[in-house]
DNA sequence: CTCAAACTTGAACTTGGCTTTAAGTCAAGA
DNA sequence: TCTTGACTTAAAGCCAAGTTCAAGTTTGAG
């Protein structure tokens, strides 16, 4: 099945001009062209969705174009997509970890602020964590974990 | 304790010239000077860490600014703060999730090269997931969970 | 007093990833 | 035949978030 860019842009989510960019920079080796217009296949929205996936893995446009170029060479760079695939991964679940890190310290924010709401004062964080309650002594532990006294606004 | 600005970017990790331009853009409201310097103290590297989790949450320079003018409006700011932090909460819950759903896309073509790494070919890819083995399969089924037939390379 | 290290400023520059613009082509339908 | 909508190109523009630059100031040691 055939596919002109606008109707891959409403498949992907990806607007013409962005895949005129990607064609333009190598992401789709191998694209054709009937009476000057770009025609997309199947795979060509498959790669789309691997380039999206590499992207938020951390990728750079010129390293997803390597990538690229190494799937048109066949099962000579297997080995160089696995080690490229694994090494994202490993990169995603840092970026995971990074996350959840962030995701701590807003917790804490949102029961210190509820916290600071209903009393209205911050005072009860003077000196954080040594004499918060106990729920926020637990939430601004994960927040913080490397931490010892002090206290945080 | 008062701290340079070489001092803070040890601390912190962020350049002298980051810290130069977050002051520039009104980050550290009250940051002082001595003999034209900027004096830093411990409420401000700790602003500084509440800036770093919400940029990683997603906001802009623009908006935390708007953030930590809030901070100085004190009890009259603690509603709008509290409501900021379950917003970039929300989001970051939201960003972990796409995380997840793009490690899952790069643990299946981990599979799947190392699959095609030791068979010599992707011929047991076409037509995926129909034909792929169990353990592809419930990978492929992770990786791409709206996606009914054809292959995937 | 002199020197070096660390700081100051405003302005220009960089980077990545698109988006916009201008001018033109192509195919289908009235 | 004319119009309309979707496409084409190269080049320029845009944005955020810094970074770099050039020229000058402050501070403490020797």
């Amino acid at each position: 099945m055939d596919y002109s860019i606008g109707e891959v842009s409403k498949m992907t989510g990806l607007s013409p001009s962005t895949l005129r960019f990607y064609d333009k920079e190598g992401l789709l080796p191998g694209l054709g062209r009937q009476g000057g217009k770009r025609v997309f296949d199947d795979d060509h929205v498959r790669s789309l969705r691997v380039i999206e996936c590499l992207k938020s893995s951390g990728l750079e446009i010129r390293d997803i174009r390597k990538f690229m170029e190494l799937t048109t060479k066949g099962s000579a760079s297997y080995a160089q997509r696995k080690t490229l695939m694994e090494k994202q991964r490993a990169k995603t679940l840092e970026q995971i970890d990074e996350m959840q890190q962030t995701l701590a310290v807003l917790e804490y924010k949102c029961w210190y602020y509820d916290e600071a709401l209903s009393r209205g004062n911050e005072d009860f964080a003077t000196d954080a964590p040594a004499n918060l309650p106990a729920r926020g002594r637990e939430l601004y532990k994960r927040a913080f974990p490397r931490d010892g006294e002090e206290g945080a606004r």
